[in-house]
DNA sequence: GTGGTCTAGACCACT
DNA sequence: GTGGTCTAGACCACT
């Protein structure tokens, strides 16, 4: 599970976390019963504080995608929600149309966009082609 | 010039109205010595309060790209800040690569984001064909 | 809206403020639109951490019982959850028989219990009439 | 000795247990010199953790109510602190002060209280009857 | 004024 | 080790 912040997105934290999680839930990376890191854990690797971390957890227990055992640690629901994937592709499709019009406002042309949008999924594919040979050499 | 506020973004309204008018500025839409709305007519026709209205422009007015004439109203500066529109065409591309990021996370393929974004676009041009058109019945 | 904390309880403030909130829900003390104290005002009247008396809101808000405005205020939400009168009463109903258990643990005698029970409604009613006879003289 | 765990109590559950063995070493159900279970069998029976009963035991040895003699087990204490019987009523009928507080929150007459107690003492009775019967039964 | 986010840190409860 | 509660305090966003 891949999880970052980008700090010039504007999001709060906890709010990109949160997004981040779901969309795993909803895409099955993180199938129920999966074990997520513990607060301590995620706090350090995203390089966050702590309750930072807790108030995502707390927020998506709440939702019912996640469940916390006390003294054990934090787990994907048995039975998610249902729909999510379905709200996840419509969230997104929502905030292409964001994009797009941003895209308008600037000027560029719909080949333009499609380039920049090829664009970043090179990068994208490259970087995950990378991280994952880097695991295989690690093994 | 349009602006649109969207409450399921997750954004604060005054970075969203404040990212709006760069957008524009960077743009040509607005122009050096063009005058804004009022604080107050913006605030309405957003429906939100004229203090966030108000902080939008202070925040513009700090950066250099707005010009607040008091008694008068609020217009575009002069001589805006140079780079503009490359910085935003910049930020663009940032946000294509996390919405990419994001669709990969759901499992979709490079086609299917075309087509979400030809779909995006296609919306818009229509929206906007729209409002022109009306526009003109107006006039 | 009386809201007390007893340290002696045991409980967490957090589910001593959260269960009293939704007793008066429950009980139509607090009525949909009615607004509640501020989270710092509240916090200075329980002398605790606004931060904790946020962490009850926002529970309560998630639970669908308040609903939180952005600069405005917290309220009672408009269309409540149904059957949280029942769901009180049948809560209470199982701590009384928490309290009859350890009664009986304690070798107490039916009667002790209902002497106890009466000694301490008169002492809250008493302690109510105050309260509300002082309310009247400081009109 | 009975004890019992309620999940819905909010209370911790050492909290929980250590409560219930003082209200039995205030009434006389256990005495100086008593066995109590060992930890493993404990733990077993209420279905938590050994360490939690651990964490109990330790608690109450503080307390000087209970005795853990090395290799052989742990046992009420030969010499009690005094006055136990007494904090513990005093205890019992601060609950039952928050309890009828509760009530009367909820809007239900003194009757309708007496009525629950009454309910929850008859089925009590009941329940410890049946266990009675059963012990026999075995015996 | 109102709520919201985040950090830091202490101490507790459960496995 | 795990999660949970609470305090203190800074700074932001919205009415």
């Amino acid at each position: 599970m891949y999880l970052r912040i980008e700090t010039t997105s504007g999001l709060p934290i906890t709010r990109q976390v949160a997004d981040q999680i779901r969309t795993h839930c909803a895409a099955g990376t993180l199938r129920p019963g999966d074990r997520l890191p513990s607060v301590r854990q995620l706090a350090q690797d995203l390089a966050i504080n702590p309750n930072t971390v807790l108030r995502v957890y707390e927020r998506l227990t709440a939702e019912g995608l996640l469940e916390r055992r006390h003294g054990d640690g934090t787990f994907v629901a048995d039975r998610l929600p249902s729909g999510r994937l379905k709200a996840e592709r419509e969230a997104l499709a929502q905030e292409i149309d964001r994009l797009v019009r941003r895209a308008a406002d600037l000027g560029m042309s719909g080949e333009e966009i499609h380039r920049l949008f090829d664009a970043a999924a090179g990068r994208l594919r490259k970087e995950r082609d990378d991280a994952s040979r880097k695991g295989q050499a690690n093994e």
